[in-house]
DNA sequence: TTAGCCACTAACAAAAATGTAAGTCATGCG
DNA sequence: CGCATGACTTACATTTTTGTTAGTGGCTAA
């Protein structure tokens, strides 16, 4: 749990009610959460279990985590079948997937970036 | 320093290495990266004491070092001038001002995310 | 001579993010 | 009964990021 008065947490909320920008990457910031939405923009419905075969590494813990933030802001829906043992899905939301032109600007422009930094010098 | 071959570095590494939007986020996901590229989009040469009148709550520790990433990344470009008291400016590259686009559609998302989170229910 | 300026840097401390290992729950199957 | 299943929690450890405080250097104006 997060302290709500230590200076660090003063100054984010402070950032992010003034700026747009960082109040995005709040929202996509996570280390993995490129992973998992590119995971939904592919797949449309995603199982937690499916998330744990794409994204290896991932530990459950961080897994959970950022489901229930990316939740919380509404950019996923999670959906629960009533069996056992338990199903759980998860796709974008409208707002989710209104991103996604957002999330591949920002895939081609990594890759420009990267190719520009290989070879120059300026 | 950082450790090298600690699970976290590592998988930091791989998510990079094989993911433009990571990538990008790992550039622009510093706390004060935002507001430090907006003054540089807006002001086109902005000096270290500049930043830190606009950004007052930034610690002199960081602003120097986002500075010195963005340098790294040549995203930004620092100019020194040889007087006493010494000036030295901070300008983009083309490189960062390649990003302009992108930084004002993640603006631009950040604000209707905010908006459409405020009111509804799903 | 001392104080002030600017752009930092170093040493240390705190907070936040991520990772690890082990457990929980309800049920159907052998 | 006892174990497997899937989707998680919980407690704890580690790593990474950010913040705090106190400096530095060379010159110049008081």
């Amino acid at each position: 749990m997060r302290k709500h008065n230590s200076t660090n947490a003063l100054n984010e909320q402070a950032i992010l009610d003034q700026c747009g920008m960082a109040y995005t990457l709040s929202l996509i910031g996570g280390r993995w959460k490129p992973s998992i939405l590119w995971a939904l923009i592919r797949n449309d419905k995603v199982r937690y279990s499916h998330f744990k075969k794409v994204i290896p590494e991932i530990s459950d813990r961080i897994l959970a985590l950022h489901l229930r933030e990316l939740e919380a802001d509404k950019l996923i829906r999670r959906v629960v079948y009533a069996e056992v043992p338990p199903r759980v899905e998860y796709e974008l939301t409208d707002l989710g997937r209104s991103m996604e032109v957002m999330l591949e600007q920002m895939t081609t422009w990594g890759a420009f970036h990267k190719e520009a930094v290989k070879g120059s010098a300026t």
